[in-house]
DNA sequence: CAGTTTCGTTCAAATTATTTGATCGACTAT
DNA sequence: ATAGTCGATCAAATAATTTGAACGAAACTG
């Protein structure tokens, strides 16, 4: 049973020329049209809705209160859809309407942050959605459709249907807390030596498949954690140590508030990508692969 | 410059049809209207618009991505639309669409929150906003137009436009925690006495005029809280004393939690009003009213 | 106070917009 | 193959809106 509307936009667009240009007649001017055509509209739109929407008992129409609502509520409506077609414009323009985008854990802040103050400056209609993903919760999210960009990947597995570009290059540090009793040890520290010591571990952020683990040492004791930024805050309070990504690290470590450690089995630097499902993209989409990959290339 | 709206509600009626049951065809029979009327008001739609709604390229026609987010926002906005409809239908049936109520913070939860309860059961559709406000407080929120409805005022001031219908009694109980020195003095406890102790008070949340003052006593100092809530608290952790409505309180003194005294100058019960603005009176505050003054003479 | 302007309504006529119904070509399912 | 369904197109019929002229009521104007 579709209801037929008793509310018409152009209703409410006359209705909000009365009251911005101050009477019928004035309305009538602003919208090219003669009086006796307000005058139908509005008198259409009340006996449609079966309510006064101006008091005439004066000599100048004036709003009751049912009216003011309308008119109030209405111009929300008219800016929606509005809104609604512009964005629908765009959309046809291949421009999306939002980017949802996972970054890996390991990418440092400073390298993204920029990048998204020049996309929210570029793009202020797209809405921009971030989520922090671990190991393979940015593959996962962009395989399940829930991103439409995975940025800093290691080692994607090869999927039909995912494209990727090289971003750059991870670097892992060994870190503990300036006391921790690792700082003191002999270095390069061997595996043996680690595994005495809490590992600070990052939970992969991936909801069904976990095939991945990060530079675990086996028996070793651990203490997982929901976020990179937590892994490093422990690591500075003594409560663990790990290998983080070099960018994570770099400024705790010039501010003596960790201690970087050589170590016997340094993991190698890894190439980062960003990812995205082949098909259609978006121009947004593209103006983010871009910028990330020209950041990276003129590194 | 009043742009015309490009997208027409009955479009967008049109629009969810087609989708809601799989074809023109179909959706033109739901419409009672022919499927060629259905063409038509899609591609006017569409010129209007100047994006491709649907993609005719196979035999039947399939939405586009912009048609999606067309299809998807307009069903919000149609809905917003109707929701707006019978707002100003219930408006102009005097059915006010939200009714803000003050509610003194003497009055006890539990003579309040049925009735909260009751209302919102029975009136699903206007949204209640309550606002906790003490001493002149309600008052200054009714004056002010911040509320329609001021719940358990005591010794309102008289004031040309504001009615009023007497509520109930409101006694106090000077309270302390058992622990507190006061529980072992010897009653009734004199104001001299009282005044070696510090005064939990609950501040005024009048903006303008704080012409009223609770029950102090000169001199005493004082511990100055923002809810009733927090009052009781702070005496229930002995962090001073004070008068408190009975209601609030006789739940922490059967409990134990609450020693109640006796006092030399106990504050006589004063009568409590519900107050409103003279004029047109809604519907829902009438009935809040009614229920508010019927629980109230069943006492 | 009379004259003038502005207000908003009403009505028939003119103009526009939508709906109909018939027809068509393309594709599906039997 | 052969109905049957899908959606587009077009002229004709119908419906809705806009116009323009006329009107009474109220508010200015001098």
């Amino acid at each position: 049973m579709p209801t037929d509307p008793s509310i018409r936009l152009d209703a409410l667009e006359t209705l909000d020329a009365i009251d911005r240009h101050g009477s019928f007649a004035a309305a009538a001017a602003a919208l090219y049209r003669v009086p006796s055509a307000v005058s139908y509209t509005i008198s259409q739109l009340e006996s449609e809705l079966g309510v006064a929407v101006f008091d005439r008992s004066g000599h100048r129409a004036v709003l009751t209160p049912a009216g003011r609502l309308l008119l109030d509520e209405g111009r929300r409506i008219l800016t929606a859809t509005q809104e609604l077609g512009s964005a629908v414009r765009r959309l046809a323009d291949r421009w999306e309407p939002q980017l949802r985008v996972a970054i890996d854990a390991t990418m440092p802040p400073s390298a993204f942050w920029p990048l998204v103050a020049s996309f929210t400056a570029r793009h202020p209609r797209i809405d921009l959605v971030l989520r922090e993903e671990v190991l393979a919760g940015s593959w996962e999210a962009l395989i399940e459709d829930r991103v439409e960009l995975a940025v800093g990947v290691t080692e994607p597995p090869a999927h039909e249907g995912i494209r990727r570009a090289p971003l750059g290059t991870l670097s892992f540090v060994f870190c503990c807390a300036p006391g921790h009793p690792l700082a003191a040890a002999q270095t390069p520290i061997d595996d043996e030596t680690i595994r005495a010591h809490r590992a600070l571990v990052v939970a992969d952020s991936a909801r069904h498949f976990n095939e991945r683990s990060g530079n675990l040492l086996d028996g070793q004791p651990r203490l997982t954690v929901s976020g990179m930024r937590t892994k490093i805050e422990a690591i500075e309070r003594g409560l663990g140590v790990g290998y983080c990504p070099a960018g994570w690290v770099a400024e705790a470590v010039a501010a003596g508030r960790l201690v970087e450690l050589e170590t016997v089995r340094t993991p190698e630097p890894r190439p980062t990508w960003v990812l995205w499902r082949r098909g259609d993209r978006g121009r947004a989409l593209i103006w983010l692969i871009d910028a990330l990959t020209e950041s990276a290339r003129a590194n």
